[in-house]
DNA sequence: CTGAAAGCGCTTACAG
DNA sequence: CTGAAAGCGCTTACAG
């Protein structure tokens, strides 16, 4: 620890020198190999890297093995509540592995993501975390970058990429079910208009299991504010439906506002029941009811398809579970 | 853009040779200098990049300069909302600069604040964004990296460091004057216990200039769980405050909930205002009266301060805004 | 204005 | 088991 504080760093040149080594043999301890090294050699080695605080520089290890300990992750917004958990996730998914995440929001306004993905590349991150949802150039882009790459999140067209996801329509179908048991018969559904978001497809399924038909249709954005334009168009729309599938615990909430402000209760007029199962969910009123994705297995199977990339990957999927809380009329009691 | 889906990458050395000039010559012209470089040569280079497709490892870009083009961000916990927004808006600017942020949660369980500094330091960032407390010795630690560094956000005893803060005692002075405005008497508390937050002081302060003595002093978590308890101790508490001050937007979002399932009602029983800003803050009901920290402004000083770092940075330090919405009493109209 | 060359600090095939 | 040396792809002082 005498030099910790050293200004002009320490090489794996003093540390040779120090444990009367050569410069490779003291990658060969630090790395665990390629070749092997005498124990008592090794602690030679070991010894030196202590006493002169030595930290391998990551530029020239990046420079030499052609990747950097580091994976790149692209979102949308980190924002967003659970994608702020699973970046977080990730974060710590990722550092038990050696790996430092590098997170890119798509959303930026001055890049587009083919050139954000570039530059994850020239950066030679040794894996690529994609959420957000590709253009088949991107895609293709993303593939000739050659790269261990796991997209988290259903995005349909992505089939040539292994996924880790969840599956959008069983966890909306349980949730819209749950509506249904409570007898609600006009349920309506605010989400996403892309094609491989299947959770319209889920809430359209258990309708029609049910022989109801389809309440009202709501596109809007993945935000509060998206919400609450969705609430707005609830509130005043005659028939009221009698319940809503939210896609997500943020839209539920920027619902709620809107319903609230105009006077519309849940779950009195209109029941509520979404999907992400994020904390802020626990927090509001009335507590969300909804499909919770299973980050911790989301984030420990996306890390591991980096780690161990294999020819034919695939698709992993989880199923969300349903938990009830009161913005769909239930009173359960509290986590 | 022919060869964009190569799968061995295309060196600088390429493009000198395409260009018929010399890797010097290419350095020159990407990266402005150091040495001027003729309009012609100059083109026919940019021509070679862009007919390869190439673009710069960074990784030897690093090595050689021995700074990356990155800024390591320590955060505590990237979910909290407040500091999911401020990663947002530094990823902004710090795009704007070209660097990309490589964001530490400082809330991992595997590795402390030291060990992720210097990690952070071996990759050869070009700079260090801080917003986490740091203990005497990592302080000591930070400085000896010699790295471009900025605190964001009032840690008191980093002195030593430039840093770019919010005044947290005005702002706070500002949500509880307008409590007392109000006319509450009784006047609670719910935050840090650390010495160097201001806000329990511009709490303290903003009372006895009114005359009032201190209400109810409850410590927490800056979690929606630490927001929680405390609420449960402000409903259970007797006499109950009249009005509390919650020292984040995310604790009062918890409070609101404990408050709620006890039935005291919000503001009616016991009035709220908070700190931060959030986006949610707008969401939930009661919306909340808010000191708002200006984010843009904090990233933009941050980035700028970690740009042209100067011999005598100081403290640059900011004023939240009070946003009056219906937590307080007041019965505004939506933003 | 341009180029040849050293150097950044690692990794790893190759030789012993 | 250990070492001398080439190479990764940049940057930049130095020379012209």
């Amino acid at each position: 620890m005498i030099d910790e504080h050293r200004s002009r760093s320490v090489t794996r040149a003093d540390v040779a020198r120090y444990a009367g080594v050569s410069t490779a043999v003291v990658s060969y301890v630090l790395n665990n190999g390629p070749k092997p090294v005498a124990v008592l050699t090794k602690e030679r080695v070991l010894d030196a890297v202590r006493v002169l605080g030595y930290r391998p520089n990551a530029a020239a290890r990046a420079l030499s093995k052609g990747s950097a300990d580091m994976f790149g992750l692209v979102v949308h917004d980190n924002r967003s509540p659970f994608f702020a958990e699973l970046c977080h996730t990730l974060d710590q998914r990722g550092t038990q592995a050696g790996r430092s995440l590098l997170i890119v929001n798509s959303d930026r306004t001055q890049a587009d993501t083919a050139e954000q993905l570039r530059d994850l590349a020239s950066r030679q991150i040794s894996g690529l975390i994609i959420s957000v949802a590709l253009t088949a150039s991107e895609q293709a882009l993303v593939e000739s970058l050659r790269l261990p790459t796991v997209v988290i999140g259903p995005f349909g067209e992505t089939d040539a990429l292994p996924a880790v996801s969840v599956d959008l329509a069983a966890g909306t179908r349980a949730a819209v079910e749950h509506l249904i048991e409570h007898g609600y018969q006009d349920i309506a559904f605010v989400g996403s208009a892309a094609r491989y978001d299947a959770r319209e497809r889920g809430w359209a399924d258990a309708l029609s299991a049910a022989q109801l038909k389809r309440g009202l249709l709501i596109h809007t954005s993945f935000t509060y504010e998206g919400g609450y334009a969705a609430g707005v168009r609830l509130a005043e729309a005659s028939p009221r439906p009698r319940a809503v599938f939210a896609a997500s615990d943020q839209i539920a909430i920027g619902m709620l506002a809107a319903l609230r402000e105009r006077g519309v209760r849940v779950p009195e007029d209109i029941a509520v029941a979404s999907f992400d199962g994020i904390t802020a969910a626990d927090y509001v009123w009335p507590r969300l009811t909804t499909a919770v994705q299973p980050l911790d297995q989301i984030a420990d199977a996306a890390i591991s398809v980096l780690l161990n990339p294999t020819p034919d990957p695939g698709l992993r999927e989880f199923v969300p579970e349903l938990r009830v809380r009161e913005s769909c009329g239930c009173t359960p009691g509290r986590d």
